[in-house]
This record gives C-alpha cells, structure tokens and sequence, in this order.
DNA sequence: ATGCCCACGACACGTGGA
C-alpha cells in the first residue's frame, strides 16, 4: 500500500496538478491539506473518478483538508479533539481496511505559528499537545497507524537550507520542535528519516525569492507511524520534481510503501 | 530591508502563508 501527503495551497488550483500526480504515483491513500473550500465545493466527482474515495473536512478560504483512497473509508471523523472552540479545519481521521487488517489514517495541517510573539504561537503548542494526546489515545490500541500531513516543523538543522535565517521563525523554534520530539519519543518513526540520512532533503521551496532555483527550502511534511505500521514500512520518498512542473504547489507531495 | 510570490475574497488591496 502507497501512502501519501500533499499539502496542495488551494485544491481548486491545483486539481490538474493533483490528478496527473494520482495517475503518475498509484497513491493508494492520500491525505491533502491546504484544500481551502468549502465541503460542498471539493471536486470530489473528478477524484472518484479516478478511483478513489473521498473525506473532507472543508473550510472556506484558509485551512481544510482531506483523505483520498482506493480502499473504503470507514468512521470518518472531523476535527482534532480537546478543544471544542477550535474551528480551524485541520484533522481528518479515517479507518481503512487493507489485507485483512485495518490502517488507521490520521491527516493533519498543524497551525503555521508566526509570528512567535502572538497567540498564533501559543494556538501552534496548544494544537501539538492535542495532537499528542491523540497520538497517546491510538497508542494504547496497538494497531497500525499513521499521522501524516503538513506539520509546520523542521525537524533538524540538516532539514533546512539556512538554519540561522530560520533561527526564531515559529517552524524551527526550539518549543516548536520540542514538542514534535515529544510526539515522535512516544513511540512513533518518522518514515522519511527511517529510510534516508541524507541532509538537505526537502518538501517545501517558497514561491518568492528564486527558492526553488537555488534549492532554499525546508523538509516539513512528515509520515508519523505507529510501531505496527513501522514494522511494515519498505520505503519512503519526496516526490520533488513536482515542484518543477507549471502551476506547482509551494509543497511536494511525501509517499511511503508499507506492506500490507 | 520583514520585501520578492501566490491564493483568497469579490475588485481593490488586505490577510495569510512559511
């Protein structure tokens, strides 16, 4: 089974760009953030069409996102628990059945947090230890599954371009990473990091400045699993030359293969 | 230099992204 994130900064956009990456890499289960529409207005004909079934979690203008897959999607749920005033659109959860087992497929856009002197900081932490609590609540089933999306962080220095120009940016701050480190010390592999060493791998290269010609970009999408989707994981990669095509997303897509 | 680019809403430029 492909799995796959994608965070696609605005699905009506991109909706071409998605659908021949979809032909191209065989995803099986695809988590979009960045979706920006409504639920209504999610092109979601045009995805089954090709074979896939889809769940939104749609939000006008900023945020939404997504799960896409050729298996069913059984108990969609909507929303990150722990805080009911939150109505941000940027957790999708669904069960998938595959080969006689069943994968639990967590999708999430993690708040951005700049500037780091505002309550959008302290909305990014309070997010992360939501997102922790729920990562604690999976744990205790003992089954496969995998929390992947736009996470908004850069792990390590090697997983930017310039790590002293990001110093104090809200991606890199060290309350920022200290908290995807308390995620990842629960138990969870980081897939990309499993499977390659290299630095200067990225996921991100911003629209501005010539990024993506001078290679300046950052690795902040990431595929979280659980050590019984860990077991299974065979391989993981960053699609980059998806950023090179026309009409690109700011953001690549991030696929793992995990046997099931 | 806090900008450069891109998407959105509903037409002009402000907001948000990272």
């Amino acid at each position: 089974m492909k799995i796959a994130t994608f965070n696609v900064n605005s699905i009506k956009v991109r909706l071409g760009h998605l659908k021949d990456w979809l032909k191209e890499s065989e995803a099986d289960v695809v988590c979009l953030q960045e979706i920006k529409c409504v639920d209504d207005a999610f092109p979601a004909g045009e995805i089954e069409d090709l074979g896939y079934n889809v769940a939104v979690h749609g939000q006008k203008t900023y945020n939404g996102v997504a799960i896409l897959s050729k298996y069913p999607l059984e108990d969609v749920t909507c929303g990150l628990p722990g805080n009911d005033g939150d109505e941000q659109a940027r957790y999708i959860e669904a069960v998938v059945p595959a080969g006689g087992t069943v994968l639990r497929v967590c999708g999430l856009y993690l708040p951005n947090g700049n500037p780091v002197d505002t309550e959008k900081f302290s909305y990014k932490l309070e997010w992360m230890d939501r997102l922790i609590a729920r990562a604690k609540e999976l744990l205790l089933l003992e089954e496969p599954f995998v929390m992947m999306g736009d996470y908004n962080i850069i792990p390590h220095e090697d997983d930017v371009h310039d790590p002293d120009a990001w110093r104090n940016d809200a991606l890199f701050r060290p309350e920022s990473r200290a908290k995807f480190y308390e995620l990842l010390n629960l138990g969870l592999t980081e897939a990309f990091r499993a499977c390659h060493s290299e630095p200067h791998k990225y996921t991100f290269w911003d629209y501005q400045a010539g990024a993506w010609q001078k290679d300046n970009g950052i690795r902040i999408d990431h595929l979280l699993l659980s050590p019984q989707a860990a077991d299974r994981l065979r391989a993981c990669d960053i699609d980059k030359a998806m950023r090179g095509r026309e009409k690109p997303s700011d953001h690549v897509p991030v696929w793992a293969e995990l046997e099931f």
